[in-house]
DNA sequence: TACAAAAATGTAATGATTACAATATTATAT
DNA sequence: ATATAATATTGTAATCATTACATTTTTGTA
């Protein structure tokens, strides 16, 4: 556990989320968890723990901890959100062979067309699609 | 119409994908369209023109385009897919306000992680969200 | 013109997400 | 501690995008 229940509580009660037994729970499976879960991911495992645990609470929860600037989606083109904690600004490379999502770090210089000048960016996302080493080297060696 | 249909039909069939009627049209939708339509969207705009034609078949298409390498997938985070022709490198800029989406060029300098060394990328997707000028300078004028 | 291959269609199924009303839990004032 | 109001959670049903698949239509070729 990287947070304790105490850590989460005042984490929750900062951002004015109410520190319900079920937000320290998904907010702990986040922490924990870095691969960028789905909500069904975030379910099956949860529901374990404690078999009340509906659905419809972790998307609640989520898109609360979204509106209060804790979680970020990450959307990887499958058809499903993830979500993971807001942390120092990264982006994703998943790989097309075994599907595996690595955080990484990465500059950017962005040109804004003339008729965006003056926009504000609150928010973006970077995604970059290819073969892991791992899976290139497993091809080779075939 | 930014390309005939004849020059369509040689795209097409460089491409070998067969030129059919409903193919050219879906492709002609595209290159006019430049606000990377979602599946529905050019559906509804389609049927207008041929009423027989089939969600299913834009769909079909799609996916072949895809697969030919003349189509991407652009995702807004809005849970459906929308599409865009395959052109020069750019991210997107999606306006939390209007909804309007822009096109733009971004340098990017990636910094692999160790242990992503000799990962090949195929594709990328970057997304900024924010607020517009437009929808700024009208907010101020308020 | 006939026939085989490919394309398009329509319906049903799937899966993620949302809406919403009902129930349970929590926080607060007394 | 108790009552009450506010909030959180739940479960079901609805919605919406996408896919599966069998059937029909169209196309290309002999």
């Amino acid at each position: 556990m990287i947070n304790t229940q105490e850590q989460i509580t005042k984490i929750l009660k900062d951002k004015e989320i109410a520190p319900s037994y079920t937000r320290i729970k998904i907010y702990d499976y986040l922490a924990k968890d870095k691969i960028h879960p789905t909500v069904d991911e975030i379910f099956i495992d949860l529901v374990k723990l404690f078999p009340t645990l509906s659905k419809t609470t972790v998307y609640n929860s989520l898109k609360l901890f979204i509106e209060k600037g804790l979680v970020r989606s990450v959307n990887l083109h499958d058809n499903k959100m993830r979500y993971e904690l807001v942390r120092s600004s990264h982006g994703h490379f998943k790989c097309d062979t075994c599907s595996k999502i690595y955080d990484i770090t990465m500059e950017i210089n962005i040109n804004l067309p003339k008729e965006l000048e003056g926009t504000i960016i609150d928010d973006y996302h970077h995604l970059l699609i290819g073969t892991c080493s791992n899976c290139l080297n497993k091809e080779n060696s075939n």
